[in-house]
DNA sequence: AACTTCCTCAACCGCCCCGAT
DNA sequence: CATCGGGGCGGTTGAGGAAGT
């Protein structure tokens, strides 16, 4: 027996959104804000499940989106992210202000891929792909070993290319985005939140805080910053 | 102009996580 | 501790438009 499912879906409309359904859902969230999606339909008087409401909602009615072409840099940061994190799309979108993530996992399926088998590079290792072919194993960091977990992922995780220092936090200093507390500059893989990988080329040994992609400090949070 | 193929992306599905009880 | 229910996530699908023949 398997769980019941989340609204009744015999009374449910499925498919593209009309436009009075979006007005009623954003007049609904403007009025009442997020809340039980499960609930949400009834009360906003529409006839759609509550996730089909949320990810309306989450990836289209959001007035906060961006909309519009995604630029060259972050299409870099994508890549990047996407090395480090795999296919975690959302962790992905909480690095992008605006997008979201079935957004960016639409277009690294559509263009971000096929513009790295252009140059040359396997989209899924992010290693040449001639070396990721020959691969078969991936090598960890000594560091690793804080994970406890090697010895189970790394033969059967040919797809991670986790090539960065994980490393416990040594001083507890908040990572503030978005402000101007911090007195000195950061490398890229620093204000990505990523201190102490191997593409840091930053020597400030203050920010070696741990604070990996905002996990610490909650930066990743990003949904409910906004809604507050 | 008509048809086919390809591409994009909004939306759905099913599973997992986590807090409440 | 076990169960339940809601929210969230990643993978996949399919409608519709663009491009090619």
């Amino acid at each position: 027996m398997g769980r019941s499912p989340c609204c009744e879906k015999a009374h449910t409309n499925k498919g593209a959104w009309t436009k009075e359904e979006d007005d009623r859902l954003v007049a609904y969230i403007r009025a009442h804000g997020e809340g039980c999606w499960r609930s949400l339909p009834k009360a906003a008087g529409l006839l759609r499940c509550g996730k089909s409401c949320r990810l309306r909602w989450i990836n289209y009615l959001r007035p906060d989106l961006k909309r519009g072409n995604f630029t060259e840099e972050e299409d870099e940061l994508i890549i990047k992210l996407h090395s480090l994190l795999g296919n975690k799309w959302s962790l992905i979108a909480g690095r992008l202000p605006g997008r979201t993530d079935n957004e960016i996992k639409n277009y690294w399926n559509t263009h971000i891929r096929r513009k790295l088998v252009s140059r040359g590079i396997d989209p899924t290792t992010h290693r040449p792909i001639n070396e990721a072919e020959a691969a078969t194993t991936i090598s960890f960091n000594s560091s690793n070993k804080l994970l406890g977990k090697e010895e189970r992922c790394s033969p059967k995780c040919p797809d991670l290319n986790l090539d960065l220092r994980i490393s416990p936090p040594h001083q507890q200093e908040p990572f503030k985005t978005g402000t101007s507390s911090r007195s000195s500059t950061l490398c890229f893989a620093c204000s990505l939140g990523i201190q102490n990988s191997k593409d840091c080329s930053c020597t400030n040994t203050t920010n070696s805080g741990f604070d990996f992609l905002g996990l610490k400090s909650g930066v990743l949070d990003y949904r409910r910053l906004e809604m507050k």
